[in-house]
DNA sequence: TATTTGGTTGTTTTT
DNA sequence: CAACCAAATA
């Protein structure tokens, strides 16, 4: 994407070059944002091959999005003038599927293994929930998700941490100590991987087979790593096994740009890497452009506030370019409006041309929504990325169900889910007996499905059900050797009359057909070469419908995202990561939101949450717009919100400050019938109340806007005496959060030191 | 067995 | 104000 910069120089800047000359020995590539790095690793690709003659397959690309592998590849080939054919270029995760479908039988997996998703994931966890009988309301299974899938990017075993956990004093650990064994058991049973499994796995086999380790380090002779900020232990092992022997490894990445912490990734990775690769030679790329001089300035402003960090400037050549601006909504609906108002203004009076030029981005998902809203009403086009995901689909799902369980006949989890879409007269019951004589009789669902009849107390129409869609299931898994999937679903859906079903459905129906048709036709266009490096001719033990189903099970909305499309760009900041447009808003910028209020728990976090904010702002390359709404429904209540704290670092100078067109009529009725002053505190007014503009960490010593509606919490601050209904009397040690999220620590006199919210705790003050 | 109802629950961010 | 889930009904 950085390639389609209008500024980007013809040649070279020294920095970059000496990065591409690099040859052998690690390299670690520090790229600012908007730097070249993209180009960079494919000129450097391309020299390897061509100046040095390493010949293609000996190179192992790791790219942090499927498009940025296939964009990766593609320019690669154009600079050589050829594929560089055998090349590895991927994410961790198809890399490593790749990985484990050639090696599956050593690891004792079959090589057509389903890959869960996080849905599946979470069902499965629900299952062992229950069989381990433990109470899904008192144990979240999101939770015990989490925590099994930061043991396994910490490479930790069910065994290791079952032995660790069991006995330990915190209960929900020793319930995941439970749970996770389980857990991995039942993938296991199904011939299922999940998504951390991609990782951890690939790392398991080369760790456990010192012949494939061997081979695999040979093979690969020259290492590239991008995004190297946003990878967890797992990765990193997976990296090092392979680059460790002959050390040609090329990391690139900007530790300023790290947002994935809470998944895992591990900023140290980055920061360290020169102790863990000694003598690695270590470039700069400071030199941005993509965005005006303006737009910059705000960002390296911004990011400054960090102290976990690699010092550096970004540096640009270009102009000073529009001042950014800063407005002022009254709630999301008015926010969204203006954001279409002003978007349907730049093209008329030609500023910025086409609709896909602008993008805007948000913190959460759930701000989409106004959004769309305002864009359907106006009829802008625009396509959103992320929050209900394609593949996320219900109908989606159901069919691909269909096709793992014509891939993989162990899935039992796809089993389960579509056995009775469309309905077949098999219900809870009839399913929960099915499942009870399969585990009983030691066979897989889908032989006890075809042995219906055998199973004790099942209805008549039930057991007709059962055998009807097992039989189905037997006839395409026949004809899935000899068909490529795209007849073959077409054929699938014709038979289920599944479209008709939908239709039958209710208002979403249509929807639905659409989206099913759109699967279709991607199956149609599917090329399997596209997912799969033939090496000795095409593997003979994969049909073409197991490599589409993993191709697909690793699809991201961002890999959908279609730039040549004439339309606004809408998604989260994280989804922003890697790309660029001319105009960029960033909406939502309020106190409690961005940054999210729990940020305030850990510094580490609020750092996190400000390297996103700075991701946002170096999208941009000619104009920013930050905006702020006074009020907001977020869960259903009404929250009156208050301008972040972040866009007090960016300097006055640098900004225009405005109202929304509604505010500005509303401001002027009122001042007409009335003297209100102090209407709505923008940024002006905060700073001069608040002190030189510094965000302030520690939270809310000063007055804002918030206090207002905090009239029935006290007013706590730092050293104050305090009363608590049970702890007795304490000294509030620390005050952080905002409006509902008011945390405060209390040192107590007899029970020592206790977190508490604010809003549940009931302190009086003490006197 | 399927559908409806009512109550609860919850909001980061994603491969 | 959803979406999701369990229990109640047709």
């Amino acid at each position: 994407m950085a390639s389609t910069s209008p500024a980007a120089p013809q040649s070279l800047n020294p920095e970059q070059l000496a990065a591409v000359e690099h040859v052998e020995g690690p390299l670690l590539v520090l790229a600012g944002a908007g730097s070249g790095k993209t180009r960079v690793l494919t000129s450097r690709v391309t020299r390897l091959i061509q100046e040095h003659g390493v010949p293609p397959d000996r190179i192992l690309a790791v790219t942090f999005t499927n498009k940025a592998a296939g964009e990766m590849r593609e320019r690669i080939r154009a600079q050589l003038g050829r594929d560089p054919v055998g090349a590895w270029i991927g994410t961790f995760h198809s890399l490593g599927a790749r990985l484990l479908r050639r090696h599956a039988e050593i690891m004792g997996w079959d090589p057509a293994f389903t890959i869960f998703d996080a849905e599946e994931s979470l069902r499965e966890i629900k299952r062992a929930l229950e069989r381990e009988q433990l109470d899904p309301k008192r144990w979240k299974p999101k939770a015990v998700r989490a925590a099994i899938s930061d043991a396994k990017n910490q490479l930790i075993t069910p065994g290791e941490f079952a032995e660790e956990h069991r006995e330990g004093f915190d209960f929900f650990l020793r319930n995941v100590a439970r749970i996770y064994p389980a857990y991995q058991a039942s993938l296991r049973d199904q011939n299922a991987f999940d998504f951390d499994d991609l990782l951890v796995k690939p790392v398991e086999l080369l760790t456990e087979h010192e012949q494939v380790l061997a081979r695999y380090r040979e093979r690969f002779a020259f290492v590239l790593v991008d995004e190297y900020q946003d990878t967890n232990h797992a990765q990193f092992r997976f990296v090092e096994l392979l680059a460790r022997g002959h050390g040609n490894l090329m990391v690139v990445g900007d530790d300023d740009q790290s947002i994935y912490g809470w998944r895992g990734a591990d900023i140290s990775n980055i920061l360290e890497f020169e102790r863990s690769f000694p003598g690695a030679q270590v470039v700069r790329l400071e030199q941005n452009y993509r965005s005006s001089a303006n737009i910059l300035s705000a960002a390296n402003e911004v990011i400054r506030r960090n102290l976990n960090r690699k010092e550096k400037t970004l540096r640009t050549d270009r102009e000073d370019g529009e001042r950014l601006s800063l407005v002022q909504c009254a709630d999301e609906r008015d926010e969204a409006g203006w954001i279409v108002e002003e978007i349907e203004t730049r093209i008329r009076e030609g500023t910025a041309h086409r609709y896909r030029d602008f993008a805007i981005l948000y913190r959460t998902n759930a701000q989409s929504r106004a959004l769309e809203d305002a864009f359907r009403r106006k009829g802008v086009p625009y396509q959103i990325v992320g929050g209900v995901r394609f593949y996320e689909r219900r109908e989606i799902q159901d069919v691909l169900a269909y096709l793992r369980l014509i891939s993989n006949p162990r899935d039992s989890a796809a089993l389960e889910r579509v056995i009775n879409v469309p309905r077949r007269g098999v219900g809870r019951t009839s399913q929960e007996r099915l499942v009870a004589w399969a585990l009983d009789q030691g066979i897989p669902l889908l032989e006890a499905a075809v042995r219906a009849e055998e199973v004790p107390d099942l209805h008549a129409g039930g057991v007709r059900g059962i055998q009807r869609f097992a039989e189905l299931i037997q006839r395409f898994s026949a004809r899935a050797a000899s068909l490529s999937v795209g007849p073959l679903l077409e054929e699938l859906v014709e038979e289920l009359d599944f479209l008709t079903h939908l239709l039958d459905e209710g208002p979403d129906g249509e929807d639905r057909v659409e989206n099913v048709k759109e699967l279709v036709a991607g199956a149609m266009d599917f090329d399997a070469q596209r997912v799969e490096v033939w090496e000795d001719g095409p593997p003979d033990h994969f049909t073409e419908l197991d490599l589409f189903l993993q191709h697909v099970a690793l699809i991201t909305d961002v890999d959908r995202h279609d730039p040549d499309s004439d339309a606004v760009t809408l998604m989260t900041l994280h989804n922003a990561k890697g790309l660029e447009f001319p105009v960029v808003f960033i909406a939502g910028l309020e106190e409690g939101l961005f940054p999210l209020g729990r940020a305030y728990d850990e510094p580490a976090q609020l750092e996190e949450e400000r390297r996103l904010f700075y991701v946002g702002i170096t999208r941009a390359e000619a104009k920013l717009f930050l905006s702020w709404a006074r009020e907001r429904r977020r869960a259903g209540d009404f929250m009156f919100g208050s301008l972040s704290s972040f866009v007090q670092d960016v300097p006055e100078g640098l900004l225009e400050e405005r109202r929304s067109p509604r505010l500005e009529r509303e401001r002027r009725a009122y001042r007409r019938s009335d003297a209100g002053s102090d209407f709505g505190a923008g940024l002006g007014e905060r700073r001069a109340r608040g002190g030189a503009g510094a965000s302030d960490t520690a939270g809310a010593a000063t007055r804002t806007p918030d206090d207002e509606f905090n009239q029935d919490l006290p007013h706590l601050v730092r050293g104050e005496r305090v009363r608590h209904d049970t702890f007795g009397s304490g000294t509030v040690h620390e005050v952080t959060g905002f409006g509902r999220d008011v945390k405060v620590v209390v040192d107590f006199d007899t029970v020592g030191r206790k977190k508490l919210l604010a809003r549940y705790a009931r302190l009086e003050k003490d006197f």
